[in-house]
DNA sequence: TGTGTGCAACATGTATACAATTTAAGGCAA
DNA sequence: TTGCCTTAAATTGTATACATGTTGCACACA
C-alpha cells in the first residue's frame, strides 16, 4: 500500500515533467512533495534519486532536485543525436523483438490513435512516449536504452504542442505520424530491418520539422508597433 | 566530513566493481557496507541508488542491490554497440573539446602510461577508464554520455586481464594501445575528426580482439587427462 | 546608495527506531 | 526421503528527530 504510493509518486512526477506541468528548471521541494503524496521524506528522496538516474531531474549537493533544463546546448545535442539513436534502436528492435512486445506495441498504438482522434494532446504525447519506449525495450540493448530514454524525455516535452494542431495542415501531419506508427509496427513484426530504419528516419524528419518550428517560430511582422500600455513592461 | 565519507564510499564501491573485487552478481548488504564505511543506512541507500542510476548495480524491490551481471545477452550487446558509441563520442569530442579538457586528458594519459610501465594492471585499467571518460565529457552530449559510461563499466571489467600481459607479444599490444592514446589526444586537440574516429575504431579493434580471447579462450588440449587427486573435486 | 555582516528561517543530510517483507530453518505428515 | 507448513531470523522499507548547511533579510557602516 505504502509501496503503491511511492511508485504512484514516481509515475506522477514523471508524467508532470513530460507534460511540462513541472517546467524545466523548476524546483522540487522534498517536504512539500512528501506531504502531497502522503509519504515521508526518506522514500521521497529515493524517488528523486531514481528520477535523477533516469535523467528527469538534476540533484545538486545541499541544493535539492531540479527538473532537467532544456537550454540551447542541450537542444543542439538533441537534434544532432536523435536520428542516430532512433535508427539504431529501430534496427535492434527488428532483430530482437518478441511477439508479446509486438502485441504491447499494437495496444499502445491503439491508445495513441484514440487520443489523437479525441483531440487530447496531453494523452497523445504520453502514449507516443510509451510507444517509442516499447520499441526501446524491444532492442534489448542495455547500453542504448538509457540514451533513448533521455532522448524521449526531451522529445515528449518538446512535442507537447505537436498534437494540438492549429490548422488543417497540421492535423494532416498528426495523421501522417499515426500512419507511420502503423507502418513501423508492421516492419518490426516482419523483421524488415531496412524498412524499419527508413520509416524511423522519416518519422523523425516529420517530428523534427514540427519541433524546430516550435523552437524557432516564424518571425513576427517587421512593421510591429508596440501598444503603449505594454511597452514599458518590456 | 561525513559528506566526505559518503563520496568516498561511492568511489570505493565504483572502483571495487570495476576491478572485479566485487564480481558481477554479488550482493551488496546495506547494513554491512554502512558499518564498513562508517555511515548509516540512509545515506548508504542513497549511494546505492546513485550507483543504480549510473548502471553499476541493479536494485530489486525488497531484495536489495546486486552488482550488474555480465551474461551472454549483455556481452552480445556490448560487442555490437561499442564501435557505434565510441566512434560518435570521438567525433563529438573533436568538435566540442575545451583546452582544459585536453590538458586533463594528457595528464590522465601520463598516469596510464606510468601504470603500464610499472606493470600495475589494476591501476592501468582504472586510468584507461578515466581516459575514455574524459573523452566522453568532451563530447558534451548528455544523451550519449550515459551510454558511454555504461559501456565503460563493462569494458573496464572485461579488460582487467588486458594490462596483465602474459607474453612479449601481449606486452606489445599494451604498448600499441598506449601509442593509440597519444595519437587520439593529438587528433582531438587538432580537431581532426576523421583521424580521431579512425583511431578510435582501431583502438576498439585491438581491445575487442583481446577481450574476445578472454571470453572465449583457446580450447584445452583434447588429450586432457584429469589428475586423480582433483578429479573427485569437480 | 551600496556593501558587508550576522542572525533567523528554511531546506537538505544523517542517524535511529520501528514496520513490513523476504529468507531459512525446523518440524511434521505422506 | 520428500514436500509443505509454520515460525524465527535477517534484510529491506519508512517515519521521525536531530544535525548541518543555505538563503534571505535586517541592520550597521562606509
Amino acid at each position: 500500500m505504502t509501496q503503491n504510493r511511492k511508485s504512484q509518486c514516481l509515475d506522477t512526477i514523471r508524467q508532470q515533467i513530460l507534460s511540462l506541468a513541472l517546467p524545466p528548471g523548476s524546483d522540487l521541494d522534498e517536504t512539500k512533495l512528501g506531504a502531497e503524496f502522503g509519504i515521508s521524506r526518506t522514500p521521497l528522496r529515493e524517488v528523486l534519486q531514481k528520477l535523477a538516474g533516469e535523467g528527469y531531474v538534476d540533484i545538486t549537493q545541499n541544493k535539492g532536485a531540479k527538473v532537467v533544463s532544456m537550454d540551447m546546448a542541450v537542444m543542439r545535442s538533441f537534434f544532432q543525436t536523435a536520428p542516430l539513436v532512433y535508427a539504431n534502436i529501430a534496427r535492434l528492435a527488428c532483430e530482437n523483438r518478441s511477439l508479446p512486445q509486438v502485441k504491447a506495441l499494437k495496444t499502445s498504438q491503439q491508445h495513441f490513435k484514440k487520443a489523437t482522434l479525441n483531440h487530447d494532446p496531453a494523452q497523445a504525447a504520453m502514449h507516443n512516449h510509451q510507444f517509442h519506449q516499447i520499441i526501446g525495450d524491444m532492442s534489448q540493448n542495455c547500453y542504448l536504452i538509457p540514451s533513448l530514454k533521455r532522448m524521449l524525455i526531451d522529445h515528449t516535452r518538446l512535442s507537447q504542442t505537436f498534437y494540438r494542431p492549429a490548422s488543417p495542415a497540421e492535423s494532416a501531419l498528426v495523421r501522417q505520424a499515426c500512419d507511420q506508427h502503423d507502418d513501423m509496427i508492421a516492419a518490426i513484426e516482419d523483421q524488415q530491418v531496412e524498412a524499419a530504419v527508413a520509416l524511423t528516419l522519416q518519422h523523425w524528419a516529420l517530428s523534427q520539422d514540427r519541433m524546430e518550428r516550435f523552437v524557432r517560430p516564424d518571425p513576427l511582422p517587421v512593421e510591429l508597433t508596440i501598444p503603449k500600455e505594454t511597452a514599458h513592461a518590456i
